[in-house]
DNA sequence: TTGCGCAACGTGT
DNA sequence: ACACGTTGCGCAA
């Protein structure tokens, strides 16, 4: 069953098996899926509350599964770097790009916050989805851009 | 199974 | 702004 979430004006589709979330993905409009009450788990979700949601990340690599679990560290409202991230779990920044990548494969966007992820120097970094989606889902959580760049102070300890 | 181009990167110049 | 160091992935030989 795909459902439509909508997260504070972004549009989620949400694919569940099983009562279990397998994937979620942004989209540009609700056809053909049923709204329902996602909105009020989502939102519990991201504020920290891990119970509020079921998901799985299905048979994925090891390594991606790490990645993503130790984004999901990234506490609401603060941001970390691909680089940081890497250190974080494989012991140095060489898999920087690598985290990038996996990133860009998330099954599981907004529940694998992967917009909070961003360059080492504060620039915003990229995203698959209109950048655009990255900069407001970072607004939301009122993080602030001065001139393309994320403060210091926005950095999470990872 | 190599080789090559590419990538949501990082760092120094 | 640019070059270069890195890793992993996809695809063509």
């Amino acid at each position: 069953m795909i459902y439509c979430v909508n997260y504070f004006g972004i549009l989620l589709s949400v694919y569940v098996e099983d009562d279990i979330i397998i994937k979620t993905s942004f989209s540009q409009n609700c056809e053909g899926m049923q709204r329902n009450d996602f909105q009020r788990d989502f939102e519990k979700f991201v504020l920290r509350d891990r119970k509020a949601l079921n998901f799985t990340f299905g048979n994925i690599d090891d390594r991606l599964r790490k990645v993503y679990l130790k984004t999901m560290e990234i506490p609401y409202g603060f941001v970390s770097s691909y680089g940081d991230i890497s250190r974080a779990v494989f012991g140095n920044k060489k898999y920087s790009r690598f985290v990038g990548y996996a990133m860009s494969v998330n099954p599981l966007p907004i529940i694998v916050p992967c917009h909070r992820v961003v360059r080492s120097d504060g620039s915003i970094g990229g995203f698959s989805s209109p950048i655009s989606i990255k900069l407001k889902l970072l607004e939301i959580e009122k993080v602030k851009i001065i001139n393309g760049k994320i403060g210091k102070a926005f950095f999470a300890n990872i």
